[in-house]
DNA sequence: CCAACATAGGTGATGTGTCAACTATTCCGG
DNA sequence: CCGGAATAGTTGACACATCACCTATGTTGG
């Protein structure tokens, strides 16, 4: 027997569904037309960044990213060829590699960086509470936990 | 001057972002899974199914599902090679097309819902409280009105 | 009537995400 | 030290989204 959502359940599902669209969608123009960046781009240019050691392991950036390793792989490509990451042997498993940001990609980033904060408060932050940031994040990490433990819920 | 975001903000902005990456591969996978639908092509079928009239304008349907027309068109002709909806003619308008959903796709769409709205129901509006249901449709009312103000007005 | 324009919708190229299968290496038990 | 399992990462096929452009038709002012 299925329950449907209720009201109010349904307004914020649909809200949800729709903010997150055009969200993304606009978040996505906005870094483009700015810097050539994608929004994937800027998220492998970010943990290239957010380290100390210049290099970093494919799987490492697959973890730190939650992507999985096929679209990893596929990315990188892309950015490779157009130069904003480089790619190093690893010495101590031949069939490992290593990521390095390039000279271009830590310019990109660095362009880009400010003017996407800049969108994300204009169309989020700016209008929004201090108790609905905390709802926000309350609720990401209420749904994200129950995403971590797999399987249904138990009754 | 940009403003970085505080701590808070971030911590709610990774949170949405994460829950987003996840939520949406998980509803997908189980979607599919289920009835080898994709989430866009439940979104066009719910549309066909919602309505009195059992056909339904290209345009119109672009407008309720706030797709691009050229996104609709391609998604259309996979549907349509799949028979989940056919084209007819439109007399009034040699330009324009109807879509009309077939009966495999209405069997498609009845068999998918059940399974699809208690998958929602369990990642998220069973770990939500109403203050927290409330918050989203609120949040998510906030940021679709900064969206809306700025685009293409229809003058 | 007709030329300019607007509208409905489709097309092809490109970038992106997923799945399944693959290659090359490393690890590990006997 | 060797053969099978695990691991790192890639590849190809396909579905999807966007962009720029295209065709065909309708609309409208002169």
């Amino acid at each position: 027997m299925t329950r449907w959502l209720s009201d109010d359940e349904r307004r914020a599902w649909r809200g949800y569904l729709d903010m997150n669209a055009q969200l993304s969608a606009h978040l996505h123009r906005q870094l483009q037309a700015d810097s050539g960046l994608s929004l994937a781009d800027f998220d492998v240019l970010v943990q290239l960044t957010d380290r100390t050691e210049p290099r970093m392991r494919v799987g490492e950036l697959a973890d730190a990213l939650q992507w999985e390793k096929s679209r990893l792989s596929h990315h990188l490509a892309r950015m490779n060829k157009r130069g904003l990451i480089a790619r190093e042997d690893c010495p101590d498993d031949a069939r490992g590699a290593f990521i390095v940001l390039t000279e271009k990609g830590r310019q990109a980033i660095e362009q880009a960086a400010p003017a996407h904060v800049d969108t994300v408060r204009d169309l989020v932050f700016d209008h929004l509470s201090a108790e609905e940031v905390a709802a926000l994040a309350a609720i990401s990490a209420r749904v994200l936990g129950r995403l971590g433990r797999g399987g249904p819920e138990p009754a």
